[in-house]
DNA sequence: CTCGTTAAAATGTTCGGACATTTCCCGCAG
DNA sequence: CTGCGGGAAATGTCCGAACATTTTAACGAG
């Protein structure tokens, strides 16, 4: 009989490794082994979990794969991180993760606008959309209340009260399109370029006329390549970096962040 | 005995399960096991490899993260791909097609320069630098004779020469330096964020004074984190895009590109 | 022919052991 | 104080064995 899916009754035990690395991260979460301290050796674990070598590499293999620590040779496992690898990688598995804001940023909507407001709409990326899409400008900040980014969303107009209510919630955009009109999210595709920043833009951010900035564009594609949106974002003086480390074998860790 | 950087004789043996996973991967690119089909069984390739089954099953998983094979319990190795994963995880694979320049450029040594020439040297990315770097400026063209981009080379004095060699060979930085001190790339850093083209690097790229571009700040480390290559390079009027098409599941399809 | 049982096959998990390689630190010679 | 060597410690690689879980297909009862 093939198994339902739907069946959750049958909560199985998960394997010994898993436990450990679940121990062991909760652990690393608690404080009680910090971020740049040197998890105990395997000899030591083997005896305080009652396991062999091979479960407990297998364990810290675990934790390694999700970028928690950083195993080297001679040296001991590294804690690096006390939550998962963010990056692309972990966006495979939770696309709701990629591609939002930092923490504690707010969400305030300055003008909204309709057909016509094109001033920054990119040609290129307009392929697929026809014209009857609607412009909401928005501006976020951090924490601190510094201007962070400008961002533009263009929707078409079934979504457009969608954007309205970003200004209300923390979620990102995907998931509330995803929520709201049961859609699933098939691409996602990200372009990087640079611009100057002018006018109204520029006074938002704080900024000189012309100062450079990244600009990001974003799309999100749907079932039968249906586009439901399109987004323009500039960030001023910030940068995007992306790092990779590599480990033995074949995996690598990623790292991806915005920063000042 | 500390490792001798500049001893490239001692090219050591790879891991055997790592010799393993070549020799499964290139049977399955030479068709021998095609996409689609099981591969021999952990017993059958015990007895093939003369080997135990935790190394077969080491080469076997490197594999799986490669996604070119996945694995199930009950039913065997199934060949779905004969490409490891694309874009940034394929980079992990092999560091030089990560970072390289489109096929059919050339490149022009400009302008060389030593310590002193920090028109443009990022004092955040300096950071483990001493102060004895040295400058090589250049220019890349595309195929069609355009300026595509212009770049700086900021190396330890070490390996000045590598830089001047840059003129004469298609092959990237990385190669070059891994091949000539035998050094292993450890982590790779991309840094990417917005600046403009002012001066002689206007004026080389065809654009007037202030034409927002895109800069990135590219590092490379070797073992013990000992720097040995930075760069910097700037694309006026050019886009770094990046998508992601979801499977079910949580494989995805990863593209990266670079385009006018 | 259909359905349920059973057996075989394949991978997953766990244990125990041995040696190799790298890193770090301490002590000693200069 | 510096530099070198060596040993201890930690992880990497490899072997052998046993049992568990899942899938598949063959088989037999109805």
């Amino acid at each position: 009989m093939p198994p339902n899916p739907i069946d959750v009754k049958t909560k199985k035990e998960p394997p010994l490794y898993r436990k450990i690395a679940d121990t062991l991260l909760s652990g690393i979460r608690d404080g009680l082994f910090p971020v740049g301290t040197l998890l105990p050796g395997e000899l030591e674990l083997i005896e305080r979990f009652s396991s062999s070598r091979h479960t407990v590499r297998e364990a810290l293999r675990v934790l390694e794969d999700m970028g928690i620590v950083k195993r080297q040779r001679g040296r001991g496992t590294l804690v690096t991180s006390t939550e998962a690898r963010p990056a692309f990688v972990q966006a495979v598995r939770d696309p709701r993760e990629l591609f939002t804001y930092p923490e504690n940023s707010a969400f305030r909507v300055l003008a909204e606008g309709s057909v016509g407001d094109e001033d920054h709409w990119p040609g290129k990326i307009g392929e697929g959309v026809d014209e009857n899409w609607a412009r909401i400008a928005g501006l976020r900040t951090l924490h601190d209340g510094s201007p962070f980014c400008w961002t533009d969303i263009y929707v078409l107009p079934d979504y457009a009260m969608i954007a309205q209510q970003l200004g209300r919630t923390k979620s990102p955009v995907y998931e509330q399109i995803a929520e709201t009109f049961g859609e699933t999210v098939q691409r996602i595709s990200v372009e990087i370029c640079a611009g100057s920043l002018r006018g109204e833009r520029a006074k938002a951010l704080l900024v000189d006329e012309g100062t450079p900035s990244l600009v990001l564009y974003r799309r999100y594609r749907g079932n039968g390549n249906r586009l439901f949106e399109v987004s323009v974002t500039e960030h001023p003086a910030d940068s995007f970096s992306y790092s990779l480390e590599f480990n033995r074998g074949w995996q690598a860790a990623e790292h991806w962040s915005w920063s000042k």
